[in-house]
DNA sequence: AAAAGCATTAATATTGTCTTAAAGATGTTA
DNA sequence: TAACATCTTTAAGACAATATTAATGCTTTT
């Protein structure tokens, strides 16, 4: 699930931010209004989470904004206003929810639970990785460079899979079989490499910049650039 | 826009019910929790409002009923327990917000409209998913493709709809079993296949752009085009 | 330059999918 | 309620795709 979070304060935004990221969230932050209001119409987020009060663009615009061009995009209110009528300028703009400051973050994570359920039918929201201009689509589980699809076999799409989870890492041997294969114990085979070669000449085969890299006697290295 | 009330104060009850009816809504109201889950299940509202402090079955209960036979159905609960644990009771058990008594009718009537807005709901109309050239008729339970008329079995319907909701992602067959066969299963069959091949025979036989497309090893895919 | 590590290819084994048929349920009609 | 029709599920064989092995040649390291 990936959220959006504009909030100008940064010691509260990297609570957030830290709170929603240990339970499974993937958080973006944008520090102004315009900021986040550009980002939150560029990427597919499953949710936004917004300050009202923010230098350059207030809240209350951005949410207008935002439910204009995605209706479906559940937003959260975060505010310290706490007059009726404040929260109806927030909800008028088409604000989902509303919470007021100082709140406990349990209730804004049961909050961002609760609006994030509802797309159970994954319409809309496309999940990939990416990595330069590698990305790994997880619904299609396809790969596509330079905006061309390269189809994977089901060992090929687990490899790179873990490869690009893991990018700026050498990863063992061991450690691929074990979490690609599931061997607990070297079976004196070179499936790895084979796989790995399989992966090269779908994905590296036409371009300079190879993303899979060999680290001599250590094992392979997902490398970003 | 119709809304159920759950509440077992009747003076609570009529001053909401009152107020919503006055914003344009149809509000049937229930007395105790098992009227309420009867009339929650056997009637099509847009909305639950409901107490949790209630005679013969609170509202926690309630709620998690409600969301497990009608997801898509969003509840507020309403309540004078005020502490983290209790609103995290709520929400676990699926409700959709959570609004602390004693509380101004404009904050519940904002979030009422917050959860009635989504109109994806096309009241009254057909009701219809379209995925290219063939479209699903949720009234008549049939498929239509180049305006031909096709009938499905129980079985088909469910796996077709299913498909047609997740379209453009590969599902798992443990995926669609969950889903459609409602098993957590592992009975090795290939009951999922024999389906597949129905559905394929029934909608993708005629045409050339093949709407269920197999990904081996990793499912199926409805793949719009 | 030798040894070890790695890449590549092709052959073979294994697994996954499609298709058909028939048996088991369930519901309908006389 | 018996007979029938239809739907759901199981099972098996044919076929297709993928996974794995192993041999050979190439590259890097010492």
């Amino acid at each position: 699930m990936n959220v959006l979070l504009i909030e100008d304060e940064p010691k509260l935004a990297e609570l957030i931010r830290q709170g929603l990221d240990e339970d499974g969230y993937t958080v973006d932050v944008a520090y102004d209004g315009q900021e986040g209001l550009d980002k939150a119409l560029q990427n597919p987020f499953d949710l936004v989470i917004m300050d009202v009060i923010m230098p350059i663009m207030n809240g209350v615009e951005v949410c207008r904004i935002i439910r204009k061009e995605k209706p479906e995009l559940p937003v959260i209110m975060l505010t310290a206003l706490d007059t009726i009528r404040d929260k109806q300028n927030g909800f008028e703009a088409g604000a989902d929810d509303y919470i007021v400051k100082p709140f406990e973050f349990m209730e804004l994570l049961m909050r961002v639970k609760a609006h994030t359920r509802r797309p159970n039918n994954n319409i809309g929201s496309e999940q990939l990785i990416k990595v330069s201009d590698l990305e790994l689509d997880l619904d299609l589980k396809i790969a596509r460079r330079h905006g061309k699809e390269i189809t994977l076999t089901a060992k090929e799409y687990q490899l790179l899979d873990y490869l690009m989870r893991n990018k700026n890492r050498v990863l063992s041997r061991a450690e691929i079989a074990q979490k690609v294969w599931g061997l607990n114990f070297d079976t004196g085979t070179n499936i790895i490499d084979v796989y790995i070669n399989f992966l090269r000449k779908k994905i590296d085969m036409s371009s300079d910049r190879k993303l899979i890299q060999t680290q001599v006697g250590m094992g392979y290295i997902f490398k970003e650039n």
